[in-house]
DNA sequence: CCAGTTTAGCAAACCGGTTTAGGCAACTCT
DNA sequence: AGAGTTGCCTAAACCGGTTTGCTAAACTGG
């Protein structure tokens, strides 16, 4: 009994041991054809006695290939799973890099810096969600060495990308409010509280806004920035937004969320103000996330397919991926919206309509 | 203009550019006070132009790091993503980690082996939530040459762990129910559908049972096998749970469910059969995750710190990370649970109370 | 001016595998 | 018997970095 501290067993031992060359062990791991059936057993038993396994770090490198992609998301990682949205989307990914046999690693903002994280990630390609054109780092971005997918994000002619028609989809659950009557508006918006001057159009957030928007001006609605109010997509974000909006002295009589969390906390928010949704505040959401077919009152929201949106991505890297390197991977896929009529809106109450 | 396809620049072709060496490459990256002022600005003046990073997978092959920690669940990624606890867990893991720099690696069975999976991790150490007992793969995990940290599983002297009081929760929950007049009981249990020969008391399941049985046995109620339906821990899975039960001739009059998903989709599942939350049916779920307050009534659960298990299991394997390898990073952390009373619970309706 | 100490940078070994080019026997064919 | 195959295995180069001595020059003090 040896009081040598265990070291992990590397390719050399096995070698040694079963008195074969390194290469051999290498050709019973990965291409047992080209060794007599014999030695390939004989070595991999040895391989089993021992204990050893190929170490990943260094066939990563060997083969030059990683066999993983990356999620990467501007936000951290601890704000961006609070987000309702994100874990369905990562479920359409991770769909097809399970079938695919790769692995998926997450990639968040290293100490702030997105370049930094970008520069640490051994992934093949990336997937990136939620980037605005805005952002600081794009160009790090831009510029990286591996196949890269945008979603939701300004579509750039040199990577693919795949989105949903953001500003229809918002066009259906405006009108669908001004069809009830509501003419006093509150949208209610998901960007993480970054200080913008103002909503870029190129990101989800500026593009539904002017799907909102184009529908109040059609019908005359104020829908300025003093009725947008934005807080993160999740439960307490919404019900935070809408009592905000309220002490701000608003008084809508229908909200546009966008998103089914924050729609779902201005149910409850509305609720804690004496609120009956939809018979005094009609609220429509957008994802039409499960959940939303469990609150009460079952949510109106636009669908849009998140699971596929996370499918399709992978689905584009991964075909990026096993293209000729340079060969241009930028389809963009723009999937549908559609809305979803449930419970939680209603025309306005007596006052308001008379009013309107 | 070269037509040479643009290779990725490496550390040679910036000592060359740069005249240095391949040392003081590294060394202006890594180490910048070894060098002299101008020589290191000069290096990385070069390595920009050249645009170099160094090459990550190599990185970790030298200096025998990844910088990155696995969550490992024996579930495919598809179904933990669907399972609302989930990222709520991972939001504690990645606050640690983004903390400190850290990675974040999801693994999922390859091809439906764990052990192939983890082989293929470059991970410094491992967060299992999830296993239990009789996973015909325990074994290639226990044989881990990373530090590894178990979640809600049974404790391996070992490895860490870290899990909460489940039997008391359990306990604490069904005392509330029959302490409000309910005997006819059902139990919506968790488990992913996989054939189990019964349940094994070692996991969260098995405990979680044993500490409603505890306190049916208290009093004389009956809970048997055929009162417990299992599902996945999604809100359709508690809603196909109760119809089963319902359809199968069952009629309680208290749910206990293992999550607050399921236990979202009893509420709803009820509303389809005609029964008013609490009045006829009354519900407590496990977990108090944030959409409990959130739904209609709002739920009365068992509290566990889901996010706290996140950190603390994350926390114990980056100290295990940064120990002397060999040393005890066998602590085991129970976290508590606490009955949250909040209004799916009431007492039972008239008939059955008068039968009770 | 010389011994002793810093400073700046280099060469070479190393991390742990994969893969290409080829060598040597044994076998086949004429 | 000699040339050409085929089967099995090896040596050596390579993937792209980090790190450990070590040397040569510059500086310090007596």
């Amino acid at each position: 009994m040896s009081n040598a501290p265990v070291r992990r067993p590397r390719i050399a031992d096995v070698a040694r041991e079963a008195g074969v060359s390194k290469s051999a062990v290498s050709f019973a791991f990965n291409s047992p054809q080209r060794l007599s059936q014999e030695t390939a057993s004989r070595i991999l038993a040895v391989a089993a006695t021992l204990g050893y396994r190929p170490h990943p770090v260094a066939r990563m490198l060997a083969v030059r290939q990683t066999t993983t992609i990356g999620i990467l998301s501007p936000q951290p990682l601890a704000q961006v799973f609070a987000n309702p949205f994100f874990p369905l989307f990562a479920q359409g990914v991770a769909t097809v890099t399970d079938d695919r046999g790769f692995g998926l690693l997450f990639i968040s903002p290293l100490h702030g810096s997105l370049r930094r994280a970008m520069e640490r990630a051994t992934v093949d390609g990336i997937v990136v969600i939620g980037l605005e054109e805005s952002h600081p780092e794009v160009e790090s971005i831009r510029g990286s060495h591996v196949p890269v997918i945008l979603v939701d994000a300004p579509a750039w002619p040199e990577h693919g990308s795949v989105g949903v028609d953001d500003e229809t989809g918002a066009r259906a659950a405006a009108e669908h409010l001004v069809a009830l009557g509501h003419r006093e508006l509150l949208v209610v918006g998901v960007e993480p509280p970054t200080a913008m001057a103002d909503f870029s159009p190129e990101g989800v957030t500026g593009r539904r806004l002017a799907g909102y928007r184009s529908v109040a001006a059609d019908h005359g609605i104020e829908l300025g920035r003093d009725r947008v109010v934005v807080g993160p997509a999740t439960f307490e974000g919404g019900e935070q937004s809408l009592l905000r909006a309220w002490s701000d002295g608003l008084r809508p009589t229908g909200v546009l969320a966008m998103s089914d969390a924050a729609a779902a906390g201005v149910v409850q928010g509305g609720r804690h103000l004496g609120l009956k949704v939809p018979d005094d505040l009609s609220v429509v959401g957008f994802d039409d996330l499960p959940l939303s077919r469990f609150i009460d009152p079952p949510l109106t929201t636009v669908h849009q397919p998140v699971r596929l949106k996370g499918e399709e991505a992978a689905r584009l890297l991964l075909l990026a991926l096993s293209s000729p390197p340079g060969s241009p991977s930028g389809e963009h896929r723009i999937l549908e919206t559609r809305l979803v009529v449930r419970r939680s809106t209603a025309p306005p109450p007596e006052p308001a309509r008379a009013r309107g």
